[in-house]
DNA sequence: CCGAGAATGAGAATCGATTATCATTCTCGC
DNA sequence: GCGAGAATGATAATCGATTCTCATTCTCGG
């Protein structure tokens, strides 16, 4: 076991190669086998949002999740079936233009729903 | 005091007079000197809600909000200063369009986030 | 090998939102 | 005016997510 703090580098190496926004449970189911406990899992991302790693993805209802910080504007997709959360890449013409006059709009999101591709295809 | 439920029309009146999705605390205290209390509040709301009266509104890291059920398709702006929520109405185009391929969409969801008219129009 | 300081895990504690409980109050038909 | 049943409010309980606590373990320079 090489690295100087393991822990962190399986977390943010998991998130990174997931590729979609994981929360803290998703997190330390994957790796159950290293016995990480769930403080620690909340221990590393909070610290690395701070530190402006990862960007934390909160959805209406659903525990906080984490993906890395340096993606390009997306948006999200939440499979009603599995409740995994998938990145949309892109972005809807207009968008911030539909606020009231008035409104000063400094950021959006745009969540999408429905049944994700693997979902998709099977049979219940 | 004639109504054979005051307390529900109370609170239906006060959201459809609104204009905005309210929280259960919202309304709470607006109607503060009827002395109602929180649980009835959620009681009817839920109803409500289950009735097809009202509809419940989540955003991430806010209580519920409710607003009538018999709205035209719209999405919401949520005041970083004042944490009120507002109806905007309208979509943006090609939204559902937005997710990859095998992804089934069935519904959407636009935030916008900035400062209200209301919030704008006040200095600090 | 040794000790200081950081990291960890298990579980308790907290937090905000919502729901359940239950004694009291109110409504209405009679 | 009376009683059954619904509605209410205060508060305790619950819930899921997250944070805190603390004893233990690990890491590393010396």
């Amino acid at each position: 076991m090489p690295s100087a703090v393991p822990h962190r580098d399986a977390v943010l190496g998991l998130i990174r190669s997931l590729g979609r926004p994981v929360s803290a449970d998703e997190i330390r189911d994957a790796l159950r086998e290293t016995g990480i406990g769930i403080a620690t899992v909340y221990r590393i991302v909070n610290k690395a949002v701070e530190e402006g790693d990862l960007a934390k993805v909160e959805l209406p209802g659903a525990p906080a999740r984490f993906e890395p910080a340096d993606l390009p504007h997306h948006h999200h997709f939440e499979c009603d079936a599995c409740k995994r959360v998938y990145d949309v890449p892109g972005c809807a013409k207009g968008v911030t233009g539909l606020a009231p006059e008035g409104f000063a709009v400094e950021s959006h999101e745009i969540i999408l729903r429905g049944t994700c591709r693997e979902c998709s295809g099977v049979a219940v």
